[in-house]
DNA sequence: TTGCAAAACTTGTATATACAAATTATAATC
DNA sequence: GATTATAATTTGTATATACAAGTTTTGCAA
């Protein structure tokens, strides 16, 4: 993170974040912003373009950055996080239970799904998560082995999207996600706390890498009752 | 839409939309595209950023601009748009039927979610979606008397955003949404074709105004067989 | 004091330049 | 022909300027 755009858009999270502006309350000027980082306008304004585009701020021409109300939701669910992160993020009591970590050759489905040829090997990965002593989600992971060669049920039980980073150098960069409602599944109520409920949640994400490469497959399974997504959209005209 | 950033952005949405740019192809060089629509450099990176913002392209540095795969999805319930807007796009057998258009003064609740004063007045919509003959969705909306002041059965009919927009000339700007599923209720059962189901999606969103007003909230409750959500997301580093 | 006009301030758009970093194409060398 | 080094291409970052457009403040005049 050496970019100066990125850092200061980090210092403005930071600071909102710790209550230094309230909602409500509007930024310094572009003006004075770059005078406090001593740097030119052009990049203080691409920083408060992101503040503006993840609901942080709101821009209003002639009046300034407007900061927004932050606990009208608790946690983001949404955007491309792993459960590693999130659960440090949140410091609740999470536990991850992993089922099983081997690769195989994909089937036709999972081909036309990482749209990749026959030859190419596939992880699969199974992991339950226990929130306040209930499993309530499960996941099942689909990735291309001729990217990620080497998963251990360690990595698995700690964090996949860590290792494929920090250890592999890789660049995990955008998904396309889908959630829909479906009938709970013979698996789901062995690795699930289901309990009386006949329906679970899917998150179906296709995750690729910086060069655009889709490199994983991801279909993760919720109980209703302890579902919950938050978004933030701007309208595009 | 007078801006040159957001003519440029359309053309190339269009273009792509119309196949004119497969995926996996690389668009023109910022270099080509700021010659081809007589324009600077930076003002093509302002519209090719928008591009990727929404998951139409993946720049990669040294490479260029490769088009993504648009029909992984078919289409996109993300984002803020009014029904009117989604099924004129879709062109499905869609119908909207309007159940009450009334003003109110809001009770503690509903003056929380839109954090008003006990003075202001409330209107209530209630509509239910039709698709394919089936009712399967249950639309609420709550929006502040104040804001916008005439509501009649006919607008809510048509599109209360075309109203909005287009006849008050308010500019409607983003939206924080929550996705959850709960039971059933009496007036689902009342307004929607629940047939078995006994639980149902609810989308609640907070909307807002440019100049960061918050003038509406609506509670968006999905028949679960019938509903989808589709995101793109991009990873925060 | 009130009202209105002008000035100052703040964000938005468009353009330009310079250099960095990554990829691709080219040329040279073995 | 294969490998390597160089050059050209392409996107990323940082900075600067000029003007437009909307809001707020100031100050003047009635």
């Amino acid at each position: 993170m050496k970019n100066k755009y990125l850092i200061i858009y980090n210092d403005l999270v930071q600071m909102i974040r710790k209550g230094e502006f309230m909602s409500g309350d509007t930024l310094p000027s572009e003006h004075d912003l770059s005078q406090q980082f001593s740097t030119s306008r052009e990049t203080i304004r691409k920083s408060l373009n992101l503040l503006s585009q993840n609901g942080y701020i709101q821009k209003v021409r002639g009046k300034g950055s407007v900061v927004l109300d932050q606990n009208k939701f608790e946690f983001p669910v949404s955007g491309l996080t792993s459960f590693k992160e999130l659960s440090d993020q949140l410091g609740q009591d999470f536990k991850t239970h992993v089922h099983e970590v081997f690769v195989e050759t994909a089937d036709n489905r999972l081909r036309s799904r990482l749209n990749c040829h026959s030859s190419v090997k596939i992880w699969k990965v199974s992991r339950s998560r226990e929130i306040n002593g209930e499993r309530v989600i499960l996941d099942k992971d689909y990735i291309r082995e001729d990217i990620v060669p080497n998963l251990t049920k360690s990595v698995a039980q700690h964090s996949i999207y860590d290792y494929i980073e920090n250890e592999l150098g890789l660049d995990i960069s955008f998904a396309k996600k889908e959630i829909v409602v479906e009938q709970v599944t013979e698996e789901d109520r062995k690795y699930l706390d289901v309990e009386e409920h006949s329906q679970v949640v899917v998150i179906r994400s296709y995750v690729y890498l910086a060069d655009a490469t889709l490199f994983q497959f991801t279909e993760s399974r919720h109980r209703p009752d302890k579902f919950q997504f938050v978004d933030f959209a701007r309208r595009t005209k």
